[in-house]
DNA sequence: CTTCAATATGTTGACGTAAACATACCGACC
DNA sequence: GGTCGGTATGTTTACGTCAACATATTGAAG
């Protein structure tokens, strides 16, 4: 920076302000430091900056298995947003279910510096609450709403209601459902949702199914509920295991959706083109992180005023996987 | 930290000892510091820190849609592998395949203190070398070997040469290929091995089929190939392709692998539980991971002597997708 | 008892930046 | 023409840490 500035003439000081692009310099001024800059190939030092200011332009972000789908999303979207902000973004990866490995991960984002983390929490934890560090601020994302953080999901009740609705409308005298594994939040609160909307109509409940959210298990589901010629719509809690369950109605020789309509959750790219094509619910990953990160600056800027719950709204989109039940069918 | 140095009566250049582990100093007064710091919860100033060592302790990686099951795993492993180093991962993502878009996301990581970067290229630019600025490390990560800057990514070409071997040695006469897009750099070289493996072999090469990576694709081209008599095998460039593609030959009425065998490439989570589980080619992502970091360092801590070239040998998993051919089936 | 080496600890300064304050200049108004 | 307010720029200082050097202490060897 001392060599910008003595190259253009003028103190760093005068250079510090064009690098941070503060309007009282003049342009005659700015030119001159620019081209310096240009010249010596002058980049600021962050950490310097940041030994300043105590803002390092940085977010956390903790996530489990960023293999999973919607894991991943979360994970870029995230970054997308904070790039908007002007912030990078941090990423820690956590293996194991637990507290201690949370905290952890935790710890070591707090030594690397940043301003804030996003915790993308998605599965349950081996503690019910979540205690971490203070003096950081925190939002959770897909988790448990019960602690203290801000935080921010899609609103997975509407998802469900919308499709249980969905099918309700057409005629269905009920909707079964296949859960995702019982120690995601996501899939709890599908589960719950389903069954509320069903009550709330006056639909009996038949029991639920549980799946891992792979194919594979949505296969096996459907193995046995092709046998149930009771079972006209079924709401699977994502997308792979409606793929699954398609499958095995299809070679049960049960009609998709002539005999049995069905809908997934998550509307990932193959949804679309699957035969049928899959009604299911689509979800705004972009809109997440963004909420996220500004729930985070919200705290890291000390604003107190703002939100401090944030759910996107999913988006049911009816494609033909579902149909009226044929006439006559079993009641 | 002159708080700390108080509070256990010693100098600030004692705690910075203690906190930087360094040797030579008594155990007693180690054990005063520690207990100070967890009294005051002193944590270290990476910032500070940065500015004296021009150390930043974190790697960049950019990548492409890290919806894109390889991308994500990639990131997941080289993550891992920085913690193991005791580097934190920078993540940006980008959305375009040109090389304005990469620089682009090279300048803001390089802004953002990073004494490293991998980048994930995985899908060709809209020029055919690339040049980003000097004076700073940079590792390649699943894309052109063209470039100056080391690289790594699994041997594609081994991978692919053991499917079409294995499936010759099974009696098969020839084997089809179903490749991915044309601009990835791996489905590149799994085709060009695909074709050098049936030449060397001196079976006849069928045309390629082109898929997009996608389900729907394998199924769309399995449509087609399912009405050609000749073809016995087919080796498609992933498994979600050979997903699509076992489906359209089972509606066709052609068993898999009583008429037709099938391998893919990945061994997604999947692949083991498809019916019928599927013959392909596993990679192990975190050696890959492990790689980038140990090269990024080589370059950050002036190592000159090490390989610039790092191809990670996937695995050949036989399971029961893959047989030989019916006898008497047309050759 | 002196000398020396080894170990433990303290002191000083520098890293690159931006905030706070100080100064210089300009034009407008009474 | 003097005072005032605004704008452009310069000067000083502190941020938290660690390297380099300086000093104190200890024990062993001569």
């Amino acid at each position: 920076m001392a060599d910008v500035a003595t190259l253009a003439g003028v103190s760093s000081q005068t250079v510090s302000r064009v690098a941070n692009n503060r309007q009282n310099v003049d342009s005659a001024t700015r030119e001159k430091v620019l081209s310096a800059m240009q010249t010596l190939g002058y980049r600021p030092n962050t950490a310097a900056r940041a030994l300043v200011t105590g803002r390092f332009g940085a977010l956390g972000v903790i996530s489990f298995d960023v293999g999973a789908h919607g894991n991943a999303r979360t994970l870029g979207a995230i970054a997308d947003a904070a790039r908007e902000a002007d912030f990078s973004v941090n990423f820690m990866g956590v293996r194991a279910q637990t507290e201690a490995a949370v905290r952890h991960a935790f710890q070591h984002l707090m030594l690397q510096s940043v301003d804030g983390i996003v915790l993308v929490e998605s599965q349950m934890l081996d503690t019910p609450s979540l205690r971490l560090p203070p003096s950081m601020p925190v939002v959770v994302a897909d988790g448990d709403t019960g602690h203290e953080y801000p935080h921010v999901d899609f609103d997975q009740a509407h998802g469900s209601q919308s499709v249980v609705s969905h099918l309700l409308g057409l005629g269905h005298r009920t909707v079964w459902h296949l859960a995702g594994p019982a120690d995601s939040f996501a899939a709890r609160r599908r589960a719950e949702s389903w069954r509320r909307t069903l009550t709330d109509a006056g639909a009996p409940v038949p029991p639920v199914v549980y799946g891992d959210w792979s194919a594979r298990s949505g296969y096996r589901a459907g193995l046995d509920l092709a046998h149930r010629p009771e079972v006209t719509a079924v709401f699977a809690a994502n997308d792979q295991m409606a793929m699954g369950l398609m499958r095995a109605l299809h070679e049960a020789g049960r009609s998709v959706p002539g005999d049995v309509s069905v809908a997934g959750f998550d509307d990932i790219a193959e949804a679309a083109y699957l035969v049928p094509p899959l009604t299911t619910v689509h979800q705004d990953f972009e809109v997440v992180g963004k909420h996220c990160v500004a729930l985070l600056l919200d705290q890291i800027e000390g604003r107190t005023d703002g939100p401090r719950r944030r759910a996107v709204e999913p988006v049911l989109v009816v494609r033909s996987s579902t149909a009226p039940p044929r006439p006559g069918a079993p009641a």
